[in-house]
DNA sequence: ATCGCCAAAATTGTATGCAATATTGTATGG
DNA sequence: CCATACAATATTGCATACAATTTTGGCGAT
């Protein structure tokens, strides 16, 4: 897997091309064009976005505060590759901080959202009836838009930023450590949440999105599977 | 108030600068020697720790990502100044995170953590008593600390990480919109919260943690006395 | 005197050059 | 043949130079 996948931007923007390129390099890690571990050169993706790496480092930074992306002093930044350790703490944030968040989203949502969720959510159906890499990509996106517009709704936009720290960092999380093929999301937990929402059910709301949590979190196999540290995965013949 | 106040790092710190020049204006901004909306020129920064404009642009932009700083493009970093609105926020982020991460605390602590809880608890009634700004600013920043420590006993450095941002950007709040000298924090509430953890009392400690935000919160004046934005605040003679 | 306009100064945005560090390749000795 | 040392290469860290933008100051017209 090469950088040569990432779509260039229209090189338009002409204002903060540094956000463009933050933007463009994390599209690709959540959708998973960019596998853990893959390096990012300075050079090589300002070449790409056809900027200096000056502009490049500071896209790399931010992302490195986001934790998507892992920068090792003089060696470069690789796109973030979490230990077993990291998805447990990753998940567990989400369970403390989701629950709340959808009471109230409950509490305040109005029709117009509801209607917004609703179009989501069919689309989101639809992918999941079509078949490819790039039929899964989209319907991992849309599973993720869904609790970022949740967040959004709740209205405070300090959690939204959160929020969209831990489904970025999530998605690198089921990429790792996902075990079926096709869990992740949407067992109707979405369509279910949504009814609550749409009945200002707080209580519900937030007891359905936990159990939604635990049913993706069960699709994860945690036990190290993930990077040894090369030494360990070659002693085990 | 100006930067010259800063410490200056002592100019070893061969590794990292700009991790140092974060840390360096973080304290600063949290220890209110530096006042919301006060400018910090790159060059400015760059000679007073003796770096080029580099890397300070690195720690500018960090402390914009915690939310302590604001850039605005060609026209430089600020000491963010939050609104009533975000200020509300931040403690409706802390009232939601604070409580899950005090029942975590509760059920993981360890005696040799209950001693050093109860050792910045002394250090900070003894603050109390004392007068004067510095002493003022050591019990700020005890009272924090104890918010923090808490978190790192909770075991998860997603969530301490967050709890960080909000710890500092609370202390700005405060600084605008705190209303009593000598609130902030430490009725006994840390005291009594630290009582319920060393019980393993989860639900006693998030309870505690609860009403204890609910303190601070009720201490602020958030009906928006914070910056207008200058055409207001001359209209009203 | 005030407003608007233009030039000067200051500040940030970006590119590039050089030094420092890490990685890779090669040669030499065992 | 393998291991180690060393040289060559590549990449990042940092400083600086230049371009773009904003701010400031002053001049002139109304």
């Amino acid at each position: 897997m090469t950088l040569d996948e990432t779509t260039i931007a229209p090189a338009l923007a002409g204002e903060d091309r540094t956000a463009t390129i933050r933007d463009h390099l994390r599209e690709a890690i959540v959708d998973r064009r960019l596998a853990p571990d893959t390096k990012l050169s300075e050079a090589e993706v300002g070449t790409l976005f056809d900027v200096s790496r000056t502009v490049v480092r500071a896209a790399l930074q931010a992302l490195a505060f986001e934790g998507l992306v892992r920068i090792e002093r003089n060696r470069g930044a690789f796109v973030a590759s979490p230990t077993p350790e990291e998805a447990r703490q990753v998940f567990a944030a989400r369970r403390l901080i989701e629950p709340g968040i959808a009471s109230a989203a409950a509490a305040r949502i109005t029709a117009g959202e509801v209607a917004d969720f609703r179009a989501r959510l069919h689309e989101e159906s639809r992918l999941m009836g079509e078949r490819g890499p790039s039929a899964r990509r989209a319907e991992i996106h849309a599973s993720g838009d869904f609790h970022l517009l949740l967040a959004s709704v709740a209205g405070n936009a300090i959690l939204l930023r959160f929020m969209e720290e831990l489904v970025a960092r999530s998605s690198l999380v089921i990429a790792l450590y996902g075990r079926s093929g096709a869990s992740s999301c949407g067992h109707g937990d979405h369509a279910n949440i949504l009814a609550a929402l749409e009945q200002h059910d707080g209580v519900l709301a937030a007891r359905l999105l936990l159990a939604h949590i635990d049913h993706i979190d069960a699709d994860l196999d945690l036990r190290n599977t993930g990077n040894l540290p090369l030494r360990e995965a070659l002693h085990r013949s």
